[in-house]
DNA sequence: TTTTTTGGCTTAAATGATTAAGCAATTTAT
DNA sequence: ATAAATTGCTTAATCATTTAAGCCAAAAAA
């Protein structure tokens, strides 16, 4: 167990002082006036050493510690895991590394994360937000922390985001499910007010509005985080069964239209024809389902890339204005939203 | 942008030196004698000027991060991400936050994040190691980082582990293909080294010769990490079409069993009539494909703990022998194996 | 009464780096 | 020849905390 090679180390090895050695390190021989072969001397010895810096102590006296905190509903939601990967890959191109923390949705545990980083020094927040959390990002800009959201945004609140326009992308996928010759559309959603869910349920009744359909208070079916299995099965159930009411669905989420689908396989529903379907997000289960799923797709890579990108735009520039990314969503049409 | 309250804010505001603070928010004010009237004066303070440990500074003095470094082959699977959020939880519990790294089954990618990860001074690692990445652990354990491995182990090193006995497994998962009357079992596998993997087809190859089957070397499939989608597809169409040499087939983990199940829809096979199946791992496709798929169902949750319990252990001694934790997994059956 | 112990605090070194300032010796300018 | 500038290094303060050691006064023991 030889222990850890340090500066002064290196620096008793050779009898010169340490300072002479970070300049070296740190490749500022020029701005310190190190003599070449001085240079040549400490790079060897470095190398010889095998010299590696304590980025805490670096850390203490930069007071940045490269760490960039991600916080997200659930890391085990292949939704998250995927961006969280992005974000992985392109932050540690800048020489960032990631720690994250999963709020399950709860605002108090968001709360207990975003201290638990902050107490670690954290140089940056991504935060997918849950509900009621406007006032912890808030707070962590006033204290001049960078917070980039994702996913989730706060139109009552200027901070760096991004995400898909979700009401058009909700918009156009009743549209297309009305022009597929649906009438009675019902919707699967979150009861949250978040407003990323807030604007595709009103992007669905706008659709609709639009199109001469008059939306039913019951075609709305909504399911809490805590509860989902059990309130998607009684809310769906209340629409499909013992007769159907509704001849489409758009489900709001993968986890919701993943639940969903074992209920509407469960009661035999012929999708697309009794039934046509179109989720948002992607699953590896919308492949698979006899009906394979029609979704609004996002694309990951680009809500991870940007997230990164906005994130060390405002390290480097603090009091820059902020920016929103709004994603490019797409409608990918598969058998289960029914086209002709 | 109110900066941060500091130990000697607090001292400060009180009129007494940054020791005594720190005593106190410690808990160690016996230990230091003082006397409790100065305890409730600071306990109060400390609370109002809402006074936050910087733990950086904690770490440079102690020598300890309470971060363990996780590595997987990529967080984005949702095998990892789900023990990745098992250990997420049970290290705040005690007090650690993770910072992860996805090496994509990369010995050099692994190298780095190792190198990167220790720089940051991280007090342990959890780790499903690649290929090929056995010097590495050693390397770790030579300068007295804990390490524990999950899902990879290697039998040649001697290292806290923690994972299913994947011969058995695989041996239990054939001999029921063949209870059920298949007596062409082909296996879809990575080409990797890696012993689980391995492990999994002698278990494969024990159950065949048991029963008196002869094993043929065309069943056995292999892929590649870096191509697995068209290296499965060329592979398990040399069984499949133009016609089927086989009855049957095990897949080795969850992405194997995705990428050939597209394949297997695609050319019509009739599962389990025309070819049973049964997978490692789980997955929501398996849910969903029109024959469910049997699985070999194991405890993310037991893994998920058991890494955090042995690596704790091994923080708070670190030369207590190495065990392994061997989690129990169970055979989920449901249509694709073709129970009579 | 004197010495010893205890109580209750402060001082200062240490953690491992960075970096401004300082100091000879040498070189260049006047 | 003297002053000024440059070169090449070292010293020491700093980052925010912990904690052993020290100090003084009051209390207990001799």
């Amino acid at each position: 167990m030889n222990k850890k090679v340090l500066l002064k180390d290196v620096a008793q090895h050779l009898g010169v002082s340490t300072a002479l050695v970070s300049y070296v390190v740190n490749n500022k021989e020029v701005k310190a006036r190190i003599s070449p072969g001085m240079v040549k001397k400490i790079r060897k010895a470095v190398v010889q050493l095998n010299y590696q810096p304590n980025l805490i102590a670096k850390s203490l006296k930069s007071g940045r510690t490269n760490t960039i905190g991600l916080i997200v509903a659930d890391i085990s939601n292949p939704f998250f895991s995927s961006i969280a990967r992005i974000i992985e890959d392109e932050a540690r191109k800048q020489g960032y590394v990631v720690i994250f923390g999963s709020s399950d949705e709860s605002a108090e545990i968001s709360q207990d994360l975003i201290n638990v980083f902050l107490n670690r020094q954290v140089d940056a927040f991504i935060i997918a937000a849950a509900e009621n959390t406007e006032k912890q990002i808030t707070a962590l800009q006033k204290i001049g922390i960078p917070v980039v959201l994702i996913d989730r945004y706060f139109p009552t609140i200027d901070v760096d985001s991004v995400h898909i326009d979700n009401f058009q992308a909700a918009y156009n996928a009743v549209e297309l499910l009305i022009n597929n010759g649906r009438g009675k559309i019902a919707m699967m959603a979150y009861d949250t007010g978040l407003p990323h869910m807030q604007e595709r349920k009103s992007g669905y009744k706008a659709a609709l509005k639009a199109n001469g359909i008059r939306f039913s208070n019951e075609w709305l079916c909504e399911a809490s985080h805590q509860n989902i299995a059990n309130e998607v099965a009684t809310e769906i159930k209340k629409l499909l069964y013992p007769v159907l009411k509704v001849d489409a669905f758009l489900f709001a989420t993968n986890t919701l239209a993943v639940e969903s689908l074992k209920i509407i396989y469960h009661l035999g529903i012929k999708v697309p024809e009794d039934l046509a379907i179109i989720s948002f997000d992607e699953s590896d289960a919308f492949d698979f389902f006899y009906a394979p799923l029609s979704y609004v797709s996002q694309s990951l890579e680009d809500i991870g890339k940007g997230a990164v990108k906005l994130v060390i735009e405002r390290i480097q520039d603090g009091d820059k204005i902020c920016s929103t990314i709004i994603v490019k969503e797409k409608l990918v049409l598969r058998k289960s939203s029914g086209e002709k």
